[in-house]
DNA sequence: TTTCTCGGACGATCAACACC
DNA sequence: GTGTTGATCGTCCGAGAAAG
């Protein structure tokens, strides 16, 4: 069966085609919750799928990735996400090691040798075209534009990885049917498990919000929020999670507060 | 049965190349 | 200068192995 960190495309875009029925459980330390397959699944379309079993011929769903994995995740090649800690170290309590992964430096100076002729002029393979085998095709239909896709929310039941510095913005057009998104109230604040003092030069608390996870709530983990009187902002302040299941996990961080 | 490992498919990036 | 191509590098899915 699938592995406990696995099954969890979680963040996927809204234009996945449904999984077939599937239910997240937290049944191990794991960072995600596994998928189980229930007798008499409750028809959820909340998960995308990343296999070619569901690949529609023309709009296959794309996986989307972290522009940084921590080491912990690339270690374990298991998914990560943008805030640091990342969830899965946090699960695993590893938080103060969730550093980004370095990046090596592209090379430079290789030659390529030329390239297919544009427009039609040459043996150019139609990008749009289906039968294509060229590996390339698939990469070129989500690259195209420079500048990556701007963030979007994630529908209810994605646990996110991104953040937003304000309020989310508007779903970049698609012909894909509508999706629907967390309430603002559904938007935690980014977990802040460690004294600035010890965190990676990498994190940087600031008034950004991560969309949360949001799990079915069957198997929603239990965030514990610090007291009132320890929140200097106007947002909850989250120190911690206990999941369901296995208790396994439980992460409590000292204490929690950043300065504005 | 649950958790861990890791091969490999797929996504993201960006320098080389092509065209105007 | 701008746009396109395609190789490289990174992420993480998911199957199988290992452990309990
Ligand atoms: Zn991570
Ligand atoms: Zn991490």
């Amino acid at each position: 069966m699938a592995s406990a960190d696995d099954a969890n495309s979680l963040e996927d875009d809204p234009e996945e085609p449904p999984r077939p029925l599937t239910v997240y459980t937290f049944q191990s330390p794991s960072l995600y919750p596994v998928l189980k397959s229930p007798e008499s699944p409750p028809q959820l379309n909340m998960f995308s799928y990343s296999s070619k079993d569901f690949a529609p011929q023309a709009a296959r769903a794309k996986r989307r990735q972290v522009k940084n994995a921590c080491v912990h995740c690339q270690k374990a090649c298991k998914k990560c996400d943008d805030a640091r800690p990342c969830l899965r170290c946090v699960k695993y309590g590893v938080a103060e090691e969730c550093v980004d992964s370095p990046r090596k430096e592209r090379k430079k100076g290789v030659k390529r040798g030329p390239y297919k002729k544009r427009d039609g002029k040459g043996s150019s393979v139609d990008p749009y075209d289906g039968s294509s085998n060229d590996a390339s095709v698939q990469s070129n239909n989500n690259k195209r534009m420079g500048s990556p896709s701007p963030p979007v929310y994630f529908p209810i039941g994605y646990p996110s990885p991104v953040y937003y510095p304000q309020q989310p913005q508007a779903l970049e057009s698609t012909s894909e049917p509508p999706v629907l998104y967390s309430s603002p109230q559904q938007i935690l604040p980014h977990i802040h498990a460690q004294p600035d003092s010890t965190l990676p030069d990498s994190y940087h608390p600031q008034p950004y919000y991560q969309a949360a996870p949001i799990y079915p709530l069957l198997h929603q983990p239990h965030y514990i929020m610090a007291p009132a009187q320890q929140q200097q902002h106007n947002y909850p302040v989250l120190v911690g999670a206990t999941f369901p299941k296995h208790n396994s996990f439980e992460y409590q961080p000292e204490m929690v507060h950043q300065q504005g």
